[in-house]
DNA sequence: GATGAATGAGCTTTCATTCAT
DNA sequence: AATGAATGAAAGCTCATTCAT
C-alpha cells in the first residue's frame, strides 16, 4: 500500500479541488485539510500540477484496470460496452454526496494539455496512454459492434463514441447540475445504470 | 451595433481564453492580441471575470433569441428538441477550426459560481437568468413530448435531458478529442445533426 | 475674477480633497464633481498635484492680504496677534457644516514637500514664502512682545509660537474630533475666538 | 519579545512611512529597508494597511499602558495632565533626529477613517478605543479639575482639551516646521516638558 | 475650449516553491 | 521526514496624464 501522507495529501486534493477548482484550490488549503505542512507537499509531489495529475493518473489506471478484469468474462461487443460504462459510472458516483470524482475529471483533465515543464512529460504521457487506452476500449467494442452488425451502421463510430461519452458524463457530473447551482442529482445511481443501457441498446439493430 | 474596440477585446479575449483558459490567459496577453493596451480592457470591463461573464451572457442570450424566433413556427415537441440543440450546435461549430465556441463554454461557465463581487452579482443573475431559460426550454419539451404520448417515458425527463445535452456537447466540443490533444473534430457539422436527429428519434415512440 | 471653470474645478477638489484626502481622491471624481471632463483639468492645472497647490496657495494669499489690510490699524503686539489668529479662525471655520478649509490644510501641505517636479518648483517656492510670511508674521509679533515686555519671556518665541499654532489648529480642525469620528467640533466660533483671546492673555505678563 | 523580523519590519516601514507618507511608501521599499523581501512583509501582516495600523495601536497601547502605570501614584488632576502629556511628549521626542513617531501619527491616524475591508475591522477598533481610553483620560482630569475649583471655568472643557493637545502636538511635531522643511524642532525636549506644564498652570487658579 | 478614449507605469498582493533547521 | 519562514515572479488593477477629434 502507498505511503499513509501520500494518500492522505492526496485526499485532501481530491476534495480541495473538487470544491474550488484547479486554480482557486492552493497548497496552503490542501496542506491544512490533510493536516500537515505546505513543505511535505512538495516532498511527496514535483508540483501542484504534479498533485492533480496523480489523482487523475491513478483514476484512470484504476479503471482501466477494472475493465481488464471485468471484460475478460465478455465476449460480445454490446455487453462489453455496458460494462465499461457502467464501471465508469460506479466509481464516479461512488461517493453519491460530493461527486468528487466527476468534479476532479472536469477540473483535472484541462490541466494535462498545459503540461510544460520537462519534469512531467513521463506523467503526462502515462495520462494519454490510460485514456487512449480506455477510448480505444470503446472505440473498438463500437467498431466490432458495427461491423458484426450488431449496432446501427448509420452514424460513425466516432460520433457513437461521443453520444455515448457524452451522456455517461452528463449522467454523473452533469453540467446542467453544475449550472443551476443545484447539489443533487435528482435522481440515483441505479437510474444512471438504467439510462446507459437503454441508450446503448437504442444503437442495437 | 457595439462599440468597436470593445468587440476587439471581446474577440481577443475569446480566443485567448479559449486556448489557455481562464487561469491561464492574462490581461496583458488578450491586450496584445487585440491590439491595445492593458489598461483600456479595464474602462471597457469590470475585471478579468466580467470579461469570461460578458462572453458567455452574450452567448447564452443570443442563443435564447434564436430559439425564441425559430420555435415560433414550430408546434411539436420533437421538432422543438431538435431545433432547439441544432441551433446550439450552428454556433458552437461556426468555425470549424478552432472550436473558440465550446472551449469557452468549457473555460466560462465554472467561474460562474466563483463570483463573489458584489458589481458582477448582477451579471451572475442575468447568466442563470438566460441558463435557465435555455434548460426550462429543453426540460418543457422532453415533459411535453413524454405527456403527449410521443417520446418515450420509461427514463425521467431529467435523465433524458442529460443524456440529449451531453451527447450534444461532446458532439460540439467533446472532451475526448481535447483530452488526445486532437485539433479537428474527425466529422462534419452535418454528422452532428443528424446524429443528434436520430438520437433524438430513437426516443419516439 | 477668475476662470468660471477654474473656479468649479477648485471648489469640486476642495470638496473630494477634504472628504477623501490627497491620495483617495481621483481626478475623475473631482470631475464628476466639477461636472466637467477629466481633460479639462489638465487644460487648467498641470497637474493633480498642481491643483491642490493651487487651492493652498491661494488660501495663504488670501490670509496675509486679510492680514496686510487689518494690521495697518493695530500697533500693539498682543492685538495683533490675537487678529492674525481671529483671521485665521474666521477663514477655517468659513463653512461650519464641512470644515473643509481645515480639512484641505491638514491633506495638502504634507504634499507641499513631496513636490518634485521642476515645473511646480515655482509654485512650491511661492507657497514657501506665503507660508514664511504668515509665521514670520506671528514670530515677529512675540518677539516684539517679549521684548517690549509685555509677553512672558520664560518661553523661547518659537515655543510659543507652536503653542499658538496648535492651538489654533486643533480649535478649528483639530485632530481629537476626527479621531473620533464625531461631525461637528462641539463648541462654536465664538467659543474659538475666545479660548484664543484668552490663551494669548494668558502670556501677557 | 516579540519575532525579530517582524520587529524589523515594522522598524523599516516606520522610517519609510515617516519619511515619505503613507500614500508614496511602498512595500518594495519597506522590504528593502529591512532587509527582506516583499512577500515576507505579507507573510507577517494582512496589508500596507495593516503595517500602519500596526504601528499605530501598538504605539498608543504603549502611551495607555505607561499612563496606567504613571497615574497610580498622582491624585490631583493638574499633575496627572502633566504626566499624560509628559509621557506622550516623552515618546514623541525618543528619537531627537528624526521626530519618527510624530511623523507617524500624522501620516497613520487619517488612514483609520479609511478602512474598509471587514479584516481589519477589528483592529480599527483596537485602534478606537486606545484613542478614546488616552483622550477620555484627558477629558476627566480636566473636568475633575474644574469641578474642584483647580481650573479655570470660563472655557468649555472640551476647548481646553484642544488648546492642551494642540500645543502638545505642535510642540513636538508641529506642521510649522514640516512646513518650512527644516529638519529640527529649533528647542529640545525640556524646552517641550516646561512649555507644557506652564501651559496647563497657565489655567490652574 | 472641451471631451473621453487610450495609455502605461507602478503598485499591492498572491502563492507555488525552496531550504535551513 | 517534517516544518514553516522566506523568496520572488507574476498578475490584475488603478489612475494621472495625453491627445485626436
Amino acid at each position: 500500500m502507498k505511503n499513509d501522507k501520500s494518500t492522505k495529501i492526496l485526499n485532501a486534493a481530491i476534495k480541495i479541488f473538487a470544491d474550488k477548482g484547479y486554480q482557486y484550490a492552493t497548497i496552503a488549503e490542501i496542506a491544512k485539510e490533510a493536516g500537515i505542512s505546505k513543505g511535505l507537499i512538495h516532498f511527496y509531489f514535483e508540483s501542484k500540477l504534479d498533485l492533480i495529475l496523480s489523482i487523475i493518473l491513478s483514476f484512470l489506471e484504476h479503471v482501466n484496470k477494472l475493465n481488464d478484469i471485468k471484460l475478460k468474462e465478455i465476449n460480445n461487443p454490446i455487453d462489453s460496452l455496458k460494462t465499461v460504462f457502467g464501471t465508469f459510472q460506479d466509481l464516479l458516483l461512488k461517493d453519491d454526496e460530493n461527486l468528487y470524482w466527476g468534479k476532479i475529471l472536469n477540473v483535472g483533465l484541462p490541466e494535462v494539455g498545459k503540461i510544460k515543464s520537462e519534469v512531467l512529460r513521463n506523467k503526462k504521457i502515462e495520462i494519454d496512454n490510460q485514456n487512449s487506452k480506455l477510448f480505444n476500449t470503446i472505440d473498438k467494442f463500437i467498431i466490432e459492434g458495427q461491423t458484426a452488425g450488431l449496432l446501427n451502421k448509420s452514424l460513425k463510430p466516432e460520433i457513437v463514441r461521443q453520444i455515448f461519452g457524452g451522456s455517461s458524463q452528463f449522467l454523473t457530473t452533469g453540467m446542467y447540475l453544475q449550472l443551476c447551482g443545484k447539489g443533487g442529482l435528482g435522481y440515483n445511481k441505479d437510474d444512471v445504470k438504467k439510462a446507459m443501457n437503454m441508450l446503448i441498446d437504442s444503437f442495437v439493430v
